[in-house]
DNA sequence: CCACTGCCGTAACGTACGGTACGGTACGGC
DNA sequence: GCCGTACCGTACCGTACGTTACGGCAGTGG
C-alpha cells in the first residue's frame, strides 16, 4: 500500500497522479489524440493497469482532469482592514491570477478537450471543467464582491451580474482566441495592465465613487 | 451542369450546398464525431461524390464551415444621421445579433469542432471560426465606433481595445459556458436587456458623457 | 522455498471509420 | 443507338485504437 491522498470520493496513489501527469502533459501535447498507449509508454506503466485504475478512457480524462483541479486549489484572500484600497488590490490580483490561469498551455488543453466532450454524450469533462473555472471563479470573488457592496465601496443588486460584468472585463475575448488557435501571447507585463484596466472599468461601473474618480481618459 | 455560386475560390452546386447543409445538420446532432458515411446517408449522396467535392473529411468540414460563413454575412449599418441615439441603437443592436448567433446551436456546434481540431495539426477550422467570428464582429464594429469618436461622442485611443471591452460587456461568461455544455437558454427578452446593459455599460465608460448621464444604478 | 499480489511489457482481438473501387442508372450530346 | 459524364449505393481494404489477455518479474508474508 502506498500513499495515498483523500480526495473526497476518489484516493490516488503516487504512482496514480504520476500517471495522471503524464496525461496530463500528453493532453497538452497531442490533446484529443491522445491515446491509451501513448500515456502508458509515457508513464512507464502496462495498459492493464491504466483500465484497472481507470475504468476506460473517459474515466482517465475525467481523472486527469479532477486531478488538475485539485492542484490549482486558489488561497482564499481574506483580508480584516477592508477599504478601497484592499478591494480594489484584490480584484487586481484576481484578474491577474485568472488571466495568468486562463493562457497556460494546461488550462487551453483541458478546456479543448472539455469543449469538444461536451458535443457528444459524454458531458462528464464541461461539467467538471466549468465547475473548476468560471464557477470556482464566481464562488470565489462574490465574498469580495459582496463584502464591498457592504462596506458601501461598491453598488449593485446581483452578484451574479457584477461577477460576470467583472468576468467580461478581464477575459475578453482572450480565451475564446485562445482555444480557437490564435497566438496571442500574454506577457506578465500585458497581464498586469489589463488586470489593472479591467478592475478600474468595473470600479467605474459599480464603485460608489463612480462621478467623481473617472475624469477623462 | 448545375448552377453555381461563384464564392472567390470556390464555387458550389446547388447539389453540394444540399450536402453542406446536411453535414451542418449532423454537426450540430453529433458533433465532431460525425461520420463520412453518415454525411452521405443524410444527403443521400455516394462517398465517392464527398471524397471528389472536398478531398477528405477535413476538407469537407472547412466547407461546411466556409459555407455556414458565408450564410450570416451581415448587412452593415450605415446611418448618414449619427447622433449619440444611432449610436446607441447601433451598438444595442449589434450585441443583440451577436448574442443570438453566439447562442445558436449552429454557432456553438462549429465553434465546439474548431476549438477541437485547434489542439491538433489542422489549425484550419480554428483560423476560419476565428475570422468569422470575433475578428469579424471587430470588422463590422470598429467603423461604428471609429464614427462614434470622429463626432466626439466616444473617447478612446485604442479603437481595438475599445472593441474588446464591448465584447467583453456583451459575451462575457456565456460563450465559454455555452461550449461546455452548460445550459443557459438566452430568451429573446433577456438578450434584449444585456444588450441594454452592456451598451449602457460602454457609454459610461467610453462616453465622452461620462460624468453626465450616470448618477446612480 | 513457496504462494500471492501488483504491476510491466507486449501481443492479440474487435471494431469503427477514413478512404477506394466498382457495378448500376440517368441524362445530354452526336 | 452509342458514348461520356455524373452520380448513387454498396462492398471492400487498411489501419488506428480501445480493450482484453497473458507471460514474466519483483516484493511480501508465511
Amino acid at each position: 500500500m502506498q500513499l495515498a491522498v483523500d480526495v473526497g470520493e476518489n484516493a490516488l496513489t503516487e504512482r496514480q497522479k504520476d500517471v495522471l501527469d503524464a496525461a496530463l502533459a500528453l493532453l497538452v501535447e497531442a490533446g484529443d489524440a491522445l491515446t491509451m498507449t501513448s500515456v502508458a509508454r509515457r508513464a512507464s506503466c502496462s495498459k492493464e493497469s491504466l483500465y484497472k485504475w481507470f475504468g476506460d478512457r473517459d474515466g482517465l480524462l475525467t481523472a486527469t482532469v479532477q486531478w488538475q483541479a485539485s492542484k490549482v486549489r486558489a488561497v482564499p484572500v481574506n483580508p480584516e482592514a477592508f477599504n478601497l484600497a484592499s478591494l480594489t488590490a484584490g480584484l487586481q490580483r484576481f484578474a491577474s491570477d485568472w488571466l495568468h490561469v486562463l493562457s497556460g498551455t494546461i488550462s487551453v488543453a483541458l478546456n479543448r478537450v472539455a469543449v469538444g466532450h461536451a458535443g457528444s454524450d459524454k458531458h462528464d469533462l464541461g461539467v467538471i471543467v466549468l465547475e473548476n473555472g468560471p464557477f470556482a471563479m464566481a464562488r470565489r470573488l462574490k465574498p469580495l464582491l459582496q463584502l464591498g457592496r457592504d462596506t458601501g465601496l461598491l453598488h449593485f443588486n446581483e452578484t451574479d451580474e457584477a461577477f460576470r460584468t467583472f468576468f467580461g472585463l478581464v477575459v475578453r475575448d482572450v480565451q475564446i482566441r485562445l482555444l480557437l488557435g490564435d497566438r496571442l501571447e500574454l506577457t506578465d507585463a500585458s497581464i498586469e495592465r489589463d488586470s489593472l484596466r479591467a478592475t478600474q472599468q468595473f470600479l467605474a461601473l459599480y464603485g460608489a465613487q463612480t462621478e467623481a474618480a473617472e475624469g477623462g481618459h
